[in-house]
DNA sequence: TCTCAATCGTTCGTCTCACTAACGGTTCTG
DNA sequence: CAGAACCGTTAGTGAGACGAACGATTGAGA
């Protein structure tokens, strides 16, 4: 135990990368997201969540109950993979799903009064660690930046 | 077949995302860097190239023959991954690797000719990626985020 | 009313990617 | 000369994005 202080410098080459590396866009923004998302996993690791998570109890929060199928445009969760997230939930107590009297192909999935508490919570410590990772960035920048990246992903969210 | 069509919005959820999601930087900038991610590969995948190529054979053409742990930590790719990447350089003839001499626990890695072509064409490809990509963003707008994220990399690349 | 397409939840599987651990061989240092 | 450090390599993990297909259910058209 000795080999491993030599690998490719966690997380941030600050190091000789080539010029052509250094300053291209979608390498930034993969390094990025990189870091980002493990800050986030790390942190919501700790209250045994995951990034999944926080996305469905915020869209149980916001826009009450509703089907896997609604949940998953929602929140951009493939409905294959929402099965387990809603496993996961469910075990933890935090939300409900019972099958839709109304139409019984659906699940209805609530958010109960544990998962509310819960979210409440992840904010929290999102907020954080959301302050860490910009925390190169003045609260302009940081604005900036939100604003150039939601028209990347958004195509067309112009607003001024 | 017709199971398909109501997949999680392809690339871009527009849709209602819940307000805490839309404009949570972390999220904006997976999904930016998932889009990216897959248009360069796409690109690059139909001259047989991946990702990684370019950054081994920019290293290369940037600086000169390597060894295998310092093309490590000049691309930031793990060297238990560079041996396959390497493979497939080799394979497509487009770089060397042999034995360095002086040090005979090393390769010294070396781009050929056609590997020189090949970066020039790669060069090429990336940046009409690049473009496509950015394409939502004003030129200077595209600045701005290259110099943005690259603070969030690099932690302090200060320069004015 | 019967049929067919569509929808929903679910299972299984694939591929890629970042990352770790450990090995055998080599070189460097004390 | 012994032990630490370094190198290339193999193997494997865990997560994430994504696709295919199936049984059950519902809705629309002939």
């Amino acid at each position: 135990m000795s080999d491993s202080g030599s690998e490719p410098t966690r997380a941030a080459d600050r190091s000789a990368a080539p010029a052509r590396l250094r300053n291209l866009p979608t390498r930034l923004l993969s390094l990025a997201a990189i870091h980002s998302d493990r800050r986030v996993n790390e942190e919501l690791a700790r209250v045994d969540a995951r990034k999944w998570h926080y996305a469905v109890l915020a869209a149980l929060d916001e826009a009450g109950p509703a089907s896997q199928a609604e949940l998953s445009s929602r929140t951009g969760i493939y409905r294959s993979d929402m099965v387990a997230v809603l496993n996961e939930l469910t075990d933890r107590g935090l939300v409900d799903r019972a099958p839709d009297p109304a139409d019984r192909r659906r699940n209805v999935v609530t958010l109960t009064g544990s998962g509310r508490r819960q979210i409440r919570k992840l904010d929290g410590l999102l907020a954080d660690v959301e302050d860490e990772v910009l925390a190169p960035l003045t609260p302009p920048e940081r604005e900036q930046l939100t604003r150039l990246l939601a028209a990347l992903v958004y195509g067309r969210g112009r607003n001024g």
